[in-house]
DNA sequence: ATAATCAATCGCAATATTACGATGAATTTA
DNA sequence: TAAATTCATCGTAATATTGCGATTGATTAT
């Protein structure tokens, strides 16, 4: 982020400009969707779904996880990954906090025409 | 990006890649806020605003405005920025399809306990 | 006309992200 | 036990992002 000016801003602002970057990427995504569609899963499958080295698939997941959106279990030699659904629950108020506040302009955008 | 994969993934996936990003700092949170409470504003008022400088305001509000989040204006020597609704409209949508279908999961997650 | 203001853009530096291969620790299979 | 599998982590390179000051072009005020 070149220099960090996280102190300018609002807790609220900050914790939504980083759950928006754990988006932020499309193997994330598809990371997140896949997960969707599967009781569980583990990297190696992902390394075969998605077509990037195993590390930098664990690189993402780690991400993933360190703000709580998946969690990994071991499984004897693999590690079963799933969503946090409440957190999920949790993150998707946020944004439609979000998108509400955005949409509740109740003037029209007259001066942009 | 390091390298980009674009072409790893669906085109639905890099969209919401890309908006998710510029959701992703901060200072574009703000000023999406700010602008979704006046009528319009220019990029002086951001800058007393935000502790940032002039320039780095601008551009954030290109990277905003080149994904069609907002619109600019001129205003004589000003320029007025106003958020684009349809715009955001579509967003939104977008971004409750990719909610819903993270919650759509029809199963427990027994897998991490 | 001259000075002041406004916002875009350029150039640069600092930092963050993305990606990969190699290595390592743990488990499983042979 | 030895080899193979699985995934995390380390080190490193390439690229992207963030931020600022300085400059520029345009408009407005004096």
């Amino acid at each position: 982020m070149g220099k960090s000016k996280t102190l300018l801003f609002t807790p609220a602002q900050n914790e939504l400009a980083d759950l928006a970057k754990a988006m932020a990427h499309p193997a994330r995504i598809a990371i997140l969707q896949y997960l969707s569609n599967r009781k569980s899963c583990v990297n190696g499958t992902l390394v075969a779904e998605l077509g990037l080295a195993q590390s930098t698939i664990s690189q993402h997941l780690l991400e993933l996880k360190e703000l709580g959106l998946i969690r990994g279990s071991i499984e004897g030699a693999t590690v079963n990954y799933c969503l946090n659904t409440e957190r999920w629950q949790a993150v998707q108020s946020l944004f439609e906090g979000f998108f509400d506040q955005i949409s509740a302009t109740d003037h029209l955008n007259f001066c942009c025409d």
